[in-house]
DNA sequence: TCATCCTGATACCCTGGAGGTATGGCGGCA
DNA sequence: TGCCGCCATACCTCCAGGGTATCAGGATGA
């Protein structure tokens, strides 16, 4: 027969109180039961733990030894309750977030500090990923949370605008446009376009392809880039020009400068995710990024 | 209310199960108690471990963080119960040995080597001590066992022999005697003793002097040193001769070399302990020392 | 579409074990 | 030697935890 829960409890008390009528009354209990669950601990471990005398009980050397045994088993059930509380609560646990790249240089890091200041006992993870790799990831499980554009279908998931921001023209410096003192859209009309694919992120390629439209020209496509970042080294390399967020103007990169234009491309950065997902950290983060907005 | 033992197991049964019926069964019992202590278990808990579908249940995110924590808990439980029950059988535990730096010499190391290989669990510590305070410390329970020679008064304690060997004879290299081909007890009339004190060793300082006697002569004491090995170390400077424990040997000490004699005085080493003693790692070292003497 | 079969939950019963009170036995102490 | 404090034992009570029977709901296949 295993020992009970209670068994230890009595055995740390006995053996710190070191008398059976001290340790009972501590306990809220009479004597005679105290005396017989010990002994059945006893009996069951098949060894003694006291040496009773006339004036008290002592430890054997099998009791000093179960008794830093209890002990930590003790403190371990306490701490294990207190973890599945919290971890029910949303204040301990694991969230994964899974943003790309250049939602890294807007929302992102605000929002992870003010989630750690929040929920410090959260471990909380992050993922950069292609824009179209976030849906599925998603969808599994494998992040709890996305940021990203709109995406070609976000209609599974539940989503929140976090941020709009609007996208810069980035240009090689040595550029003719780099010295004007203001730049419309219609002054691209001629300029190679670096952008990304529209199946990556529709949402960002159609906003710069209707921005150039509504200023009476198509774009012309000089090359398609997955990435942001890779965008921005391109056009330092001077590949041709490209809007992107406004905030990878935060990436320092050597051979690019940034410009406002009036009438900007607009881009959203959306919060993704899903009703199924039963991570209770889930509520916590949507609670703060909630409070964010206001 | 805190979670029993018991519910623990169930509830690590059927996390791993992932079915009520299927965990019910492995653990020997219906499927409706399972359940009651499942959700007694959420209940007291504050926040449910599974998620229950129409074709069995998963964990939620409290419930992989209680199932980690539970897991330790009932492995530390089985651990505490083998632990108590090894230390009982004194197969586990701490044991100190307390001996006079000669006997480290002799007996000591062979008797560790088989205890160690006997009772590998147990925490063996030695001290090497001054033969005077191996009485107090045995009686106040800092040592276990004592290993020294006959003492002044060791009536209190329990004892058992475990050597008797002859005392060698040894020399600074360059006494005339080194290089008699044999050496009688009567030739050292005249030589001057370095020879323990009585009141630290008297069984050791009586049986040297006695044998001198029975070759008719008192010896000239020299030097008394408490320590065998401050002997040699000090015949080798040439501050005398000296009778020391035949093992003593071992230790290379150069300048001093050892020559056996006819009829030397002999001296036992002797095994203590008190009966008082509750250690159970005790019994094991006994038997064990028994066994060798046969 | 409905019967069937799985799932877990609920209602009710019954027993064993844990706690209570009263008391016994024993050693230390005045 | 009688008293006091210690722990153990005897006996009672009651409820927690297990059992059986059954319900409720979703999946599945004829």
């Amino acid at each position: 027969m295993a020992p009970s829960l209670n068994q230890l409890r009595y055995f740390c008390e006995l053996a710190t109180s070191g008398n059976f009528g001290r340790a009972a009354a501590r306990l809220h209990m009479s004597q005679p039961p105290l005396s017989r669950q010990i002994a059945a601990l006893e009996r069951d471990l098949g060894t003694p733990l006291f040496v009773r005398t006339s004036k008290g009980v002592g430890l054997t050397a099998a009791g000093s030894q179960f008794l830093s045994d209890a002990t930590e088993i003790l403190r371990l059930v306490a701490q294990a309750e207190r973890n599945a509380a919290a971890t029910g609560r949303g204040e301990a646990g694991q969230l994964t977030m899974g943003f790309t790249m250049c939602a890294a240089y807007s929302v992102v890091p605000e929002l992870t500090r003010r989630y750690k200041r929040a929920f410090p006992n959260v471990d909380l993870r992050v993922r950069e990923l292609m824009p179209n790799a976030l849906e599925s990831d998603l969808r599994d499980g494998v992040i709890d949370i996305a940021i990203s554009f709109p995406g070609s279908d976000g209609s599974r998931f539940e989503t929140r605008p976090l941020l709009r921001e609007p996208l810069s023209l980035v240009l090689p410096e040595r550029h003719p446009l780099a010295r004007a003192r203001k730049i419309e859209v219609k002054d691209l009309a001629e300029q190679r376009f670096l952008i990304v694919p529209r199946d990556q992120a529709s949402s960002l390629h159609d906003s710069i392809v209707q921005c150039c439209r509504a200023a009476g020209f198509d774009p012309v496509i000089g090359l398609e880039v997955y990435l942001q970042q890779t965008i921005v080294n391109f056009v330092a390399e001077g590949l041709g020009i490209a809007f992107v967020p406004a905030s990878m103007q935060r990436s320092q990169i050597k051979g690019a400068v940034f410009r406002k234009v009036d009438n900007p491309p607009m881009i959203d950065q959306l919060l993704y995710w899903s009703l199924a997902n039963k991570n209770p950290c889930l509520a916590g983060f949507l609670a703060l990024s909630e409070r964010q907005r206001d």
